[in-house]
DNA sequence: AGATTGATCCAT
DNA sequence: TGGATCAATCTG
């Protein structure tokens, strides 16, 4: 086993964002563990970032930006659905990369509950690995919830670029071309 | 296109 | 304290 650690997440954000392609994100619950390759991520980059919930400063909600990289940031969104994100930058600058898509994985023991498709958006990436508020500021190095490196690299030329969704209020930083995705 | 749903945040 | 807003999803 390959696990991301606290190296990995000091690195820059967009660097972060794209290294995360390919990546497999881990839930264990109990005995059983719940897979998925990451296949699309979005990056929200310092308090200037408009479309970032830091943006507003540090408030109970975005402390958690604003902590050591390597932290799970998990928010609820339009009163239904979560949100997982991971903590990047150095302590006081908030940033973090959020996973906006997964591919369920089924093999050896990992289970892998119905879904078969991939997931088309953060909210049903948190549905399928039952990530929710708990696990808020969790640290993913850690044996609960963490990524890890299988050795199924992403190619560069397989790294789609694109403006981020859903953040058309956010004046300039609406078309930062910062979310990633494999072709 | 509209409904859903409730935490969050800012302005009263 | 009230109400607009929201990094989404489903249904039609």
């Amino acid at each position: 086993m390959n696990k991301l650690n606290s190296s990995f997440y000091l690195q820059p954000t967009l660097k972060i964002a794209q290294e995360l392609l390919g990546k497999f994100l881990i839930h264990n619950i109990g005995k059983k563990r719940i897979v998925g390759r990451i296949i699309e991520t979005e990056a929200y980059v310092g308090l200037k970032d408009k479309a970032s919930h830091a943006s507003r400063g540090r408030t109970p909600r975005t402390e958690i930006m604003f902590g050591p990289a390597g932290q799970a940031y998990v928010y609820l969104i339009y009163g239904m659905y979560y949100c997982f994100n991971v903590v990047t930058g150095r302590k006081d600058y908030p940033a973090a990369v959020l996973i906006r898509a997964i591919q369920p994985i089924t093999v050896g023991e990992d289970i892998y509950p119905r879904l078969q498709t991939p997931t088309n958006g953060p909210g049903k990436v948190c549905r399928y690995l039952k990530i929710d508020k708990k696990l808020n500021g969790i640290d993913l190095t850690g044996n609960v919830l963490w990524m890890e490196d299988r050795g199924i690299a992403v190619k560069k030329s397989q790294i789609g670029r694109a403006k981020r969704i859903g953040v058309d209020y956010s004046g300039e930083y609406k078309n930062k071309l910062w979310r990633f995705y494999t072709k």
